[in-house]
DNA sequence: ATTATCTATAGATCTATAGATAATGC
DNA sequence: ATTATCTATAGATCTATAGATAATGC
């Protein structure tokens, strides 16, 4: 029943991307040890081989959930990330879209060792999003407040949109709404390029 | 062991509050019937004389937490709301504040009837908030896009600065550089007044 | 020899129900 | 007579551990 060190290696991963699906799609507490394994292909007793506790990989699963998304979007602008960002396509697929918008809610009740690594992806994704890319100590200030008032616009319409049905008008509405707006601000006042 | 018709209503009423308060501090799985009934002084066998199930609860919960917060700042205008809304204190008192930014998250994961109550309450707190209250359709549609924007970036600047350790610089961050810019925003594009 | 996985289970907790009780309200 | 509340419990589920197994890797 060994498996060999290259197997263990492949199954501790679809471990912690199974989880950081499902908990994005239904919650920290929505999914137990024993679904999430089976999801993985394994038996539950066998979790505690590769986690010390369920909120261990509570927060490993939130950690490469970020990291994907930052690995994602390194390569588009903000217009392009807002578009996608603020689409149906993605409000309705939280197995596979990002995890701030997803769990920071479930994130707010844990432990601070889980909040860090939230703080450290909002961090990242600001990062990649063009923060701290501008020529002077001012103009970086002022285009770093631009990246997070967008993230938070971006993520509290989709955190919204989610908590309508799923024919309600007013979910597209808001998502609408929003793009046109971040994107509006953009054409204003435009990214500032390194 | 019976109780008067008005201690009822009252005992009723106090389950309902403490709900509405447990449900935001720490999500709709993280409080259990029995612990909310000894909340509000009562043993939770008791419980399903008041509501047929817990999620009976969770929708009445929700709508009570959406009512109050919609009473409660129907006396100031956007200016005020953004200031109190992008507050320490209420990023650091959940259980009193906002519902749509707390329980938001949770209420994506639950049925349509639960986000029904949701999307009503959003749709309230922008009435509130003074869409809808200009002079003619167009006016209007440009005021609601606004408070849209305003509700969006202020409940994700709370969710995120949440998600964050509880001394973390960035958590002030996002809630200072949000409640700027909003504000800033209602300089530029002053509230529209009927 | 080591150890990742499996089966089985302990112990806790959670929702919901059953039946008894006693004060209200017709 | 009705019924809100209480005590007790059924049945499900969840995290974590124990012990057996069998293939890997020294």
């Amino acid at each position: 029943m060994k498996v060999s060190k290259a197997q263990v290696q492949e199954n501790r991963a679809r471990i912690v991307a199974m989880a950081a699906m499902l908990f994005r799609e239904r919650g920290y507490d929505g999914v137990g040890v024993a679904e999430l394994m089976a999801a993985a292909g394994l038996t539950h007793g066998g979790f505690y081989k590769h986690f010390k506790s369920k909120a261990d990989l509570m927060a490993e699963a939130a950690a490469a959930g970020l990291e994907q998304s930052a690995v994602n979007t390194a390569d588009l602008d903000v217009i392009a990330f807002v578009n996608q960002y603020l689409s149906r396509q993605h409000r309705d697929a939280p197995g596979e879209g990002c995890t701030m918008a997803a769990l920071s809610g479930d994130a707010a009740r844990q432990p601070d060792s889980i909040k860090a690594v939230f703080a450290e992806g909002i961090e990242r994704q600001l990062a990649v999003l063009g923060a701290n890319q501008a020529v002077d100590a001012d103009a970086n200030k002022q285009a770093r407040a631009l990246i997070i008032e967008t993230m938070a616009q971006a993520v509290g319409a989709i955190v919204l949109s989610r908590a309508c049905p799923d024919d309600s008008p007013l979910a597209d509405e808001i998502l609408a709404v929003c793009r046109a707006r971040i994107l509006g601000q953009y054409e204003r006042e435009p990214e500032v390029k390194p």
